[in-house]
DNA sequence: GATCGTCGTCGATGCGCATCGACGCTGACG
DNA sequence: CGTCAGCGTCGATGCGCATCGACGACGATC
């Protein structure tokens, strides 16, 4: 079917370009093509499109078939401009964290993923715009509402989002946060699940594999948030805690090793990365986990089952956090971002894969 | 200084609402706000932010300071509407593909930077979506143009490319590609330098640790590409090509080292992954690339530089790709898309770092 | 001093859609 | 058979900007 069949006296289809402007360019349909294919007014298209009011079930089914043969699609500028509301949600990434580049790619694809699902598109920002980069695309009306991940607890952009009009969502939780609308991983609950873990098992030492310094030095707050549950409960359970902060190659990870493997019993063991080199260097020591000492991770479910032997990790799951992020953000939409801003975690949970000596 | 300061006889500034739609919202300032507040008509603000005619030095500054003064932003919707043009670039995303994570989000965020840089924004879609998404984007006047990464031999997404107006990039090299922009790593000169290199230090065995069946599986045609190369210029030089397809993770490595390293002369070894693990193995065996074997590598600069012994390599650089990405398809808005179609290789390059042990 | 060209500015128009008020039409009810 | 209350549709309008034609002012030219 050609795209400019024309079933009324109009005037020239709209697969041909208005006018003489040099050749014959492809034109995208407008809502009048399809109401003139259909045989009904512009306005009724469009309220078939949105449902906004009573259409009989006739003029439906003309329009929907003219739409369907003219492959129309309403144009997004004209729709933003009219409508007031552009169907884009702005997503505002953490480039220079190659670090944890691939968690990173599951929370974008979550969003996105989420988001066509309702039919919206993800405009991606940079971080390195800062909170300008934020007012810009609220200005200049580009998207209905933003998700800025990794805040950190200084953060310009928590500052700014309380002076925008359309809803923000930050990932991390920023030193004060009321008034804004917070989602996060809940470090704190894993904190404390993996100190109970270890404290079960009868583990009266602990030393922690722990964050690279840099990593701390960027004000990702909940390094700070997991350390703080962390000594609170091992206080409360009468567990020492030593953190031991390296680099995390293998190099680092032996290091580690020497200095908390001396003689005697070993100490149980909580590795707040990716527990791949950890497991290697075991594995060469010949010490087993759940056999020879405990180990705890937080890591990932994909890189726990990787190992030699996979360690019982607590898993900080970002399509879970971005899942939250966006289901709140829809609703906000929805309610026109009336819902009251807070705090929202998504619950830490333990899988035990035995690489904990449980007693009796 | 306040945001609805009125200078001329005007009826209600930009900063409340028109009529009595609930509460007083922040509405954004319009061109007619900054005319009202420059003295001059809405159509001069305009040619003032386009300069698309001669405007007086003393009408540009009062226009450029009403601009500030309200910190006004044009409509980004109405700007498309009239202009034709959105400033924004599609980003066609393959996720799924968390094997190249880092990678990829290294060609994410040049791209992202180069475009903030030329006042464009950067619209992610994902893979997901197929052809279809890309029709979407242009049919609704969403991008400008589009970038499409991870193009596969057999990819519906090139097909489709051809029938668009706007212009689009492909990332990877599709089997028919005449009057297509497409824009790739030259895997094949890489693969031709790391044989070269082997060949010159006198190996005439070569075990190739290549990619994963998966993968290959995907029809990622980099590699098959890598491959014919390879095994032309080996036959060229001489040499006998080993192709181990094996995992990547430690296991898969032991594999390849216990298949190719038998008793006598060892192979060279041409690694098409990332190096860690296998300089781990090695480093294990007791064995120095440089001075046992001879290696190459095809891997990024960083991968290599953190090994034991970092080896002599090419690196597929994302970021030149995208930047040589961004570049031509900045020259094709410009242009008017009549830039011809065709393949723009990123030229591969050899950093020696002596694993591989040179005559003489 | 009249004419012409150029520079700088203005008013009007349209981009494609959402929305509002108006209105004709149908069926129910008195 | 007349009246009234929806229901379903239409025409008109405005969203904010880019662009076009028009035109006034000014200096140069004859």
């Amino acid at each position: 079917m050609r795209i400019d069949d024309d079933r009324l006296s109009g005037s020239s289809g709209p697969g041909a370009a208005r006018g003489a402007t040099g050749r014959t360019r492809r034109i995208a349909p407008t809502s009048k093509d399809v109401a003139r294919v259909a045989g009904v007014s512009q306005s009724t298209v469009s309220y078939v499109m949105s449902g906004k009011r009573p259409i009989s079930e006739r003029t439906r089914r003309l329009v929907l078939d003219a739409i369907e043969e003219l492959t129309y699609e309403p144009h997004a500028g004209a729709r933003a401009l009219a409508g007031r509301r552009t169907n884009v949600i702005g997503l505002m990434v953490p480039f220079h964290t190659a670090d944890a580049a691939s968690g990173l790619m599951a929370f974008a694809e979550e969003i996105a993923v989420v988001a066509r699902a309702h039919d919206h598109d993800v405009l991606m920002l940079t971080a390195a715009e800062g909170p300008s980069g934020l007012a810009r695309v609220e200005r200049r009306a580009m998207c209905d509402a933003v998700i800025a991940m990794e805040i950190a607890t200084e953060d310009p952009r928590a500052e700014l989002a309380r002076e925008l009009t359309m809803p923000v969502i930050l990932i991390g939780v920023p030193a004060r946060h009321e008034g804004l609308h917070c989602v996060d991983f809940d470090f704190e609950s894993a904190a404390q699940l993996l100190v109970d873990e270890l404290a079960d098992a009868g583990c009266r030492e602990v030393a922690v594999l722990g964050w690279a310094q840099e990593r701390a030095a960027l004000g990702i707050n909940y390094i700070p948030r997991f350390r703080e549950r962390a000594a609170a409960r091992a206080a409360e359970r009468g567990v020492r805690l030593r953190w031991v902060s390296t680099s995390h190659d293998r190099a680092g990870v032996e290091t580690y090793l020497d200095a908390v493997l001396g003689a005697g019993e070993p100490p149980g063991l909580l590795a707040l990365h990716s527990p791949h080199d950890l497991g290697a260097a075991l594995q060469q020591r010949g010490l087993v986990p759940g056999r020879d000492l405990d180990l705890v991770s937080l890591c990932t479910d994909d890189d726990a089952e990787v190992q030699p032997v996979p360690p019982t990790a607590v898993s900080p799951q970002p399509r879970d956090v971005s899942r939250l992020a966006m289901t709140w953000l829809l609703e906000l939409l929805d309610n026109g971002n009336d819902t009251p801003a807070e705090l929202r975690l998504v619950e830490a949970r333990l899988t035990r894969r035995g690489s904990v000596r449980r007693p009796g």
